[in-house]
Formats: structure tokens, sequence, C-alpha cells
DNA sequence: AACTTATGCATAAGAAAATTATGTATATAT
DNA sequence: ATATATACATAATTTTCTTATGCATAAGTT
């Protein structure tokens, strides 16, 4: 994971679309499944995901609701109404990021 | 430029590759540069840019050289072998972070 | 002549978002 | 028995940025 400081401030963004995608999901299946989908290329570190998850929720884009399984707690996060509208915003905006860093990875402006 | 935040980590990665580009610039060109680019989608902070710039100088990545032009001072900034080798991994880092981001967003994870 | 905008560099204070290091606790595999 | 996996949480520190400020010259405006 050499690239992992451009990972920085994208962390919300991953967590609402996952949440999109898969309706309702906890703490650590969230960084499994990032693992997962990433092929192990992006390890979210539970220094960052919690805080994350509480501040996603302060701001009243995630509902909280726990859940007993095997005797472990299990805190189930899924988005609002607020967090789905959100969520579109917030991928937006990564396509556009996405997009003007492709600018200038690979510019037009220096071809010809 | 609401999604500023996705660019926390990618400055370094920007003032290497523009200086791949153009072999030598100085800090207020690399703004103006980034501005025509991106066509004022990123406006690069002289609060952020100056201590970046440093930052690579001091890791031996940049080189510099000061020249006088209309009696106004201007540091030019360029790449040593080392900051050229360095770009080359930062771009295929950044590369890879997009890569994975659009595996996020358009996931084949979730299509069957 | 006075004033504003553009050019050019720099740093300090503060905020935001991460890493790293802990801490607690149960379940499972060796 | 011991280590690894599962599950959450927070504190200290670091990194990186924004915002504010400062200095200085050139060019354009009223």
């Amino acid at each position: 994971m050499g690239n992992s400081k451009l990972y920085k401030g994208s962390l919300n963004t991953i967590i609402l679309k996952l949440l999109e995608e898969s309706d309702k999901m906890y703490g650590y299946e969230i960084t499994q499944k990032v693992k997962e989908i990433t092929k192990g290329e992006l390890n979210i570190t539970e220094g960052a995901l919690y805080p994350a998850l509480h501040k996603l929720e302060a701001e009243g884009l995630l509902d909280v609701e726990m859940q007993k399984v095997d005797n472990r707690l299990r805190k189930y996060y899924k988005l609002t109404e607020k967090g789905t509208k959100e969520t579109a915003n917030r991928l937006t905006e990564l396509e556009e990021y996405i997009r003007t860093m492709q600018t200038i990875i690979n510019p037009k402006w220096s071809i010809s």
C-alpha cells in the first residue's frame, strides 16, 4: 500500500458507496470488504474507520442498529435518506476528481 | 472545488508530474498551470504549495535555481535524478489508486 | 496621483484526516 | 495453551491541508 497517501480524504466516500451497495454493514465487515475488492491493495485501519463512522452518524448520514451475533456485538450502519443523497454527491465529486487527475497524468497540453 | 478533500495527498504527485512535463517551473507558475489545465477546477493555495516544494527539495527530489525576472525573484524548481525516478513511482501509484477507486465506484462484485 | 489587481515568495495558526499504539472482549483454529 | 480472527473504541501523534498574514514589485485603472 505505497499509495496510501492518495486515499486520504476518500475514506468517507468509500464507506458511503459500500453502504449504498450492501444496504447495511458493520465496521469490521467494511474493512474486510474493502480488502477483498481491492485485492489487499487498501487496508482501512480501525483508527480511521470508527471515528469516520461516528462522524457520518453525527452528521445524520448514517443510522445505527446494534445486533448481537455469536455473543459478539455488531454495530450495523445504514444510509439515511440524507445519506443516500449525499452519497450521490460524493460519487459525482469523486468522478470529477478522477477526471481531473487523468487530465494531469495524461495531458493533452503536451502532445502537440 | 467541492471535492477539495479528495485532493489531500495528491499535491506532491501533481507537482512532480508538472515538472516532468515542463522541465523547470516556479511556484506561481505551477498554480497557474494547474488552474489552466483543470479549467479552474483545482486551485492550489500558496500555503500548501510552498511548504510542499520545500519538502520535496529537502527530500532531494527537486533542485532550486534562483532567477531575477523584471526585478522580481523567481525560484525555479526542477527534478533531480532521484526526483525523476520517484515521479515514475508516484504516477504508478496514482494510476493504481484510480483503478482501485474505479472498482469501488463501478463494482463488478455487485452485478451478478 | 491613488488605488487595485497581478505577480512572486514565505510562514504561522488552526482544522481535518489519517497512522500508530493501546485497550477490552469473545470465538476459533493450532 | 496459545495464537489468530472477530468486533468495537479511543488517545497521541503526524501529515496535509486551509486560512490568514506578511513583504515586495509590476501593471492596469480611476
